[in-house]
DNA sequence: TCAAAAGTGTTCTTATTACACCCATGG
DNA sequence: CCATGGGTGTAATAAGAACACTTTTGA
């Protein structure tokens, strides 16, 4: 029988890259660290998995103590293992990514929570640890997630604009999009009910709104179901032989 | 400071999907296990990390001393952490698979490897632990794969018949595609040289050979690319009002 | 009346699909 | 000469891309 002691036993960790989407800008929660290593860093949130707890569980814990929610979005997608990534010993981390609607809900009151701070992705400074790596790969998993799947959703409030959706696949995707195919194409996969209600307050003419239809998303994954969005080209026009799938 | 030993430790192994292409089957390598527990079972390739090893390091180690392949393709997939997924303890195991070209090696004669045998991913039955679920997780990871990249390439002889090109989509796809349409789509892409040789010794007309061109392929990273294929539909000819692209 | 964002169709181009017959070889 | 798999083209359909002006509101 195997003894175990012989080989690596270490301490392992879950860190969690929660998205969030407000003022048109793509959004991490990030929290100041007030302890070496790292001191005074901004950092993922994560924590150290419990004896009775499987890796996703920890995950959801970590995400419910910080922001009081449960039932988000939540996926898997990296474990970072490199010997020298902590410095007060060996520590294994394993990723996961959450999409959350930072609109409806308020950070928790914790004392974890009170270090806690919406950043904007595209402009984020040295993280503590290797977390930039970490965040960089699930804004990766996060991009191409969205083409396959409507998870963009998950972000916005529940009832939005035509123009707030186009705005946060712009922000994931780091593209533009025009604008009549966009809404061309989503109009035409028949996920978004028409609330017949409008906008109010605002200075220019009042958008529609609509929220996401879940109940025919089920049937669509039911029956094999696609989501893809191609930015706009306003150079470059030629030069493209090959596929367009997935671009 | 935080002291590390409050907290859980565990044992990290790192389990190997090696996949390779053979008579038109899409095989996979497992170990018949001669200790307990599932002695007898068949099981995937795997050991204990080492303290000094990240987990790519492990994975390649493994490969190695079964295979005695190093440089092949090989990527992480998924960690899975269920507290009683191993009957002696708490282990994580983190999944990679990789792809290998059966036909120009053999196994190593290890004691490892004397227990190694190809199985035909279709054809398999309950191996040991949770490796059932980890294959799955495998197998759909190199679905979508090879819809993004060409890796299928990894899995060929280095002179190939656009024939057996074909029929390695398709046992992956798990698909049938038109022959037509394949060879047009794949020689489009440009990524293929044509050897200018010949089959010999086949009761048919003999098959140009072709190889890949991995010149042309990093040139093809660079600015950006894609690779699809749709399977032929003969029945259910309608219903696609959606977008068809990744089906 | 101005600024700001909402909303709306058409044309062109490209990609995808469906589909059937002759060819070269070894046995 | 037969069985086996190799090899080839075209037409119809569907999806994607490019593109500009009018509308509605609050300030």
């Amino acid at each position: 029988m195997i003894n175990f002691d012989n080989y690596l036993k270490a301490s392992f960790t879950v860190d969690n890259v929660i998205f969030g989407f407000d003022e048109g800008d793509l959004k991490v929660l990030l929290i100041k660290r007030a302890e070496e290593p790292y001191f005074g860093y901004w950092a993922l949130p994560g924590y150290f998995v419990y004896p009775n707890e499987d890796l996703e569980t920890a995950a959801k814990r970590v995400l419910y103590e910080l922001t009081g929610l449960r039932n988000v979005y939540l996926e898997q997608v990296h474990t970072f293992s490199a010997i020298d990534r902590h410095q007060f010993g060996r520590v294994i981390t394993v990723a996961y990514f959450s999409l959350i609607k930072i609109s409806n809900y308020a950070l928790q009151v914790s004392s974890i929570a009170s270090q806690a701070q919406w950043h904007s992705v595209s402009t984020l400074g040295r993280l503590g640890f290797d977390h930039n790596e970490i965040l960089r790969e699930c804004f990766n998993r996060l991009k191409w997630l969205v083409r396959s799947r409507p998870v963009g959703f998950e972000l916005l409030p529940p009832k939005f604009t035509l123009t707030e959706l186009q705005h946060l696949y712009e922000a994931i995707l780091e593209t533009e999009l025009d604008k009549r195919n966009f809404r061309k194409k989503i109009l035409s996969m028949g996920l978004l009910i028409d609330l017949g209600e409008m906008q109010e307050g605002v200075a220019h003419r009042p958008a529609r709104l609509y929220m996401f239809d879940r109940v025919r998303y089920q049937e669509f994954l039911e029956e094999g179901f696609s989501f893809e969005l191609k930015e706009t080209r306003k150079k470059e026009p030629a030069k493209r032989k090959i596929s367009k799938n997935l671009i």
